[in-house]
DNA sequence: ACAATTGTGAGAAATTAATTACAGGACCAA
DNA sequence: TTGGTCCTGTAATTAATTTCTCACAATTGT
């Protein structure tokens, strides 16, 4: 036992060796274009190997395998596995813990959703929509939902320091509507809204495009219904060992715009983060050190 | 058509929109774990992704093909290319972005955060504050300061459909006091405090020292002064490549002790979501599906 | 010439794909 | 609320493909 596991192709390597020379053409055939020749049909990779269908059948058989669909199994497997990227599937994290443990299992999910998400993301669309957040000539409008509302709240708490003219609607609330009141053409509505979609969300999402604003959309993978009347939208995948779903990976695209919007109005954020600073040191709320 | 060549990852995604709801269910569980899933039998694909045998052959031929087995050629010849191509520069979090774009940066750092907080904790630690957390017997306070109580407004929500006796104080609040007093021998309070740590906050734990709770303190790794009287700290590591720190870390700390509580108090939670399920339903207030 | 290997062709068995009709739900608009 | 529309899963059936095996002939290398 050399290690744990083997892929495929090393596996093929080591027995070539062992196989005839039919079987060693195919063999090479296979790791020629690996793996995606060994998914298709058995008589395709036959032919493209020039060698007869028992042939495949007999090797597949010595490699250990109980037939050919074992063998394709067993490669979607470790294709599967590959994809998932750079860090090792089964990864601990909490060292001290068990890899069983709650905070093992959460948090290999997190890390799952984080690289799913960032490998759909399209970054030109959150660059865009980073340049709309920072637009201090459009009004900005923050909207969450029930769970939603307490990103919403941070978003709207870091913007408050970066620029003027943000406010934050609350969608379960009676009070939206009047809110609408005051949004015009060109103002940006950042809308949050994830799994149990809230119709009210989506109520004030078309009333907020049928005055023709921006709309930068928050979502899951599933996608909001306001997809549909979003300039932009920014989904992050969301599953987790719970009963309910993630914030995490959602948190981590807002941070990650605050930070680009933050650098965008950098020359406006340092002088109202200063003024910040000076109304903290005379009202004591906060403490300088430890 | 933009450029010449698109993948079929990118050409799903592209017809997201056209797709209903059992379909889009089905091209995000193909995309979930892409490009292996497509690869396999149809049946094993549809029973993966939880919808029916049809549902498949639909969407495969909206997307353009005339059979499900003509789509795995597709995607086969696609993997083909892929493996040709250059080597997969799996460095990167967001692919479609260069390395130095804002999201691979914050992201790289998020992920060090979490490496770096799941290797200093303790697991016995976070497990006795779980058992804290989902002792029904002891009231439930949680406090925030003025970012973080963004995060115990999260923790609260959750709780409150876990079990009952659960308080919001928030910090920043001329009415904590009142809190304060009907605090008792063994009741526990949840306070979270990160950097600028509040004079508020810290008040407010001594006071509740004196009336002998518990306390469960959520900071960072510089340690607020509140943990001096904590009985269990969880620290997280909170740095990012930006002008403010990143609750992320802490906010994955906190899914993964609500997923923890919520298993301990399995019992009453399932009774307790039920119920909300029904009352949500009643209410009309959330849709069910798209 | 002998032994091992390989291909041929054919056919059985198993799996898989594709289609249909229908009933139950969800959504929507009046 | 209600009727209508659209979507979806179930189940059953058929068609098609694919895997697998066999016996035997052809080929190759020794």
């Amino acid at each position: 036992m050399t290690d744990a596991k083997q892929t495929i192709s090393d596996r093929i390597q080591e027995k070539l060796d062992d196989l005839t020379r039919a079987e060693r053409q195919l063999a090479l055939s296979i790791l020629e274009n690996y793996p995606a020749s060994g998914l298709g049909p058995l008589t395709t990779l036959a032919k493209g190997a020039h060698v007869s269908v028992p042939t495949v059948a007999r090797m597949v058989q010595k490699l250990g395998y109980k037939g050919y669909s074992d063998f394709q199994a067993d490669l979607r497997d470790e294709l599967g596995a590959i994809a998932k990227g750079p860090i090792a599937k089964h990864e601990t994290w909490a060292g001290a813990a068990p890899s069983e443990h709650v905070l093992n299992r959460f948090t290999e999910a997190v890390i799952d959703n984080i690289r799913n998400t960032m490998a759909h993301i399209d970054p030109v669309a959150f660059d865009e929509a980073c340049a709309l957040v920072a637009d201090q000539t459009r009004h900005l409008y923050i909207v969450g939902g029930r769970i939603t509302h307490t990103l919403a709240e941070y978003l709207f708490m870091h913007l408050q320091v970066i620029r003027p003219n943000v406010t934050h609607v609350p969608s379960t609330s009676n009070t939206w509507p009047h809110y609408l009141l005051n949004a015009e053409d060109g103002d940006v509505f950042v809308i949050f809204d994830v799994r149990r979609y809230e119709n009210n969300t989506l109520k004030l999402a078309e009333l907020a495009h049928a005055r023709r604003t921006k709309i930068v959309l928050f979502t899951d993978q599933w996608r909001s219904p306001v997809h549909r009347l979003a300039d932009i939208s920014l989904t992050s995948q969301i599953i987790v060992p719970s009963a309910w779903d993630s914030a995490t990976t959602t948190m981590l695209l807002l941070e990650s715009m605050i930070s680009a919007v933050q650098t965008l109005n950098w020359e406006t954020t340092r002088d109202r983060m200063q003024e910040l600073e000076d109304i903290f040191d005379k009202t004591k709320l906060f403490r300088k050190f430890t």
